[in-house]
DNA sequence: ACACAAAAAGACCGATCGGTCGGTAATTTT
DNA sequence: AAAATTACCGACCGATCGGTCTTTTTGTGT
């Protein structure tokens, strides 16, 4: 299945996606013109209509490169981790080195487009919300392997756990961008590394403060 | 100089921000178009201009204007409650209300407004990084109060506990509206509190479990 | 009744928005 | 070699964007 026209077309469609990720992290979803768009992959605005039928689907096709990239940055790299608080708390540092390293000129992309879309019904909304329930129930999941090994508390509410874990991961981005707390990242880590050693049987398994 | 022609200019003025401050409660502040405001509040799109010179300007008193509504609905009533880490819960505990009460459409305007402009400079986002930094060194003020008092532990780290607290209000807003979990606030509450008791030599200062 | 000023309306402007259309060059299939 | 498919472009469309200009309405002192 050598064939150059579609291969040709797969080149500029994830060119014109990898672009669409970085520009919607700054500016968001909707924001994102599909003017400005074409100019910064080179594509003429057609070109786009060419590979998606309408604004619409290709955000649909950006949350989807969206969370391929935070796969291959984040989530891939934690499961070398051991299952357990390891690799719970592999999953938040992967994030914030993420956020460091500057793969996204905005930082994040679903903090940047989960409140434009929150009050917006339709597709784009939903898929937004599933790609962010599947990350929260990847880390339930992984935090119920840890209490089932016991490294964590018995009586541990992943729920709650979840909750926290997200909202300091999400509160890094908001607090080192806005604002320009150069300490957001540290202040993130402490967070939920006190909370899992204190939550932890084993704290000796998460790294020294 | 009782002039009614200012008086309704006011009328008009505080009535178009109100609607503002909601409107960019749910869209954010850019992509508020000012013809749609306009028709919410039944001014004509010109009459806007008969008060601000332009978009910005008009940018600039919502933020005000969201400014005094969130210190009239949270930070006044806490304030009724004593110096200390009674304070500081109520801060938070009325955050949540606020957020509950269905004051604004979309939630919280700060949320929705933060991530749309933190990576665009201008004044704007001046305006909105000055107003989320008093509300955080409010925090941090009460909290430094209740170690003063002894009802924090010496060693707080007062700006690690504002970062925790301010991650865990925003992630209720973000929890309850994208995804629709409606424990998001009893997680917001849990998280905060848990980490104030813990923190504290004087934990019988805050409500039971 | 009058002049005056503030508030608000209406018509209009250039730029940009998402989207459509007809067409062309290149490649693959028949 | 003809036919079909794919990638892509430039021109163009109606709607909406923020913003300007001129005019009308509305309330106030004299």
């Amino acid at each position: 299945m050598a064939d150059g026209r579609l291969a040709r077309g797969e080149r500029t469609r994830t060119a014109v996606l990898d672009a669409a990720v970085s520009m919607a992290s700054v500016d968001g979803l909707e924001a994102m013109s599909l003017a400005r768009l074409a100019h910064a992959t080179e594509v003429s605005k057609s070109g786009l209509f060419a590979h998606w039928p309408d604004k619409e689907a290709l955000q649909l096709a950006v949350i989807a490169r969206a969370v391929h990239i935070w796969t291959a940055h984040v989530v891939t790299p934690a499961f070398a981790e051991p299952r357990g608080v390891r690799r719970l708390w592999a999953l938040h540092e992967r994030r914030i080195e993420f956020y460091a390293s500057g793969v996204l000129p905005g930082g994040c992309f679903f903090v940047a487009t989960q409140a434009e879309f929150d009050d917006r019904p339709g597709p784009v909304r939903d898929a937004l919300a599933a790609a962010i329930n599947d990350w929260l129930f990847l880390i339930k999941t992984v935090a119920a392997q840890a209490v089932e090994l016991g490294e964590l508390r018995p009586d541990t509410d992943v729920e709650q756990v979840a909750f926290e874990i997200e909202a300091h991961g999400h509160a890094v981005v908001t607090f080192s961008r806005l604002l320009h707390a150069e300490g957001a990242a540290a202040y993130g880590r402490t967070a939920v590394l006190d909370r899992l050693r204190s939550l932890s049987p084993v704290p000796e398994l998460l790294p020294g403060n």
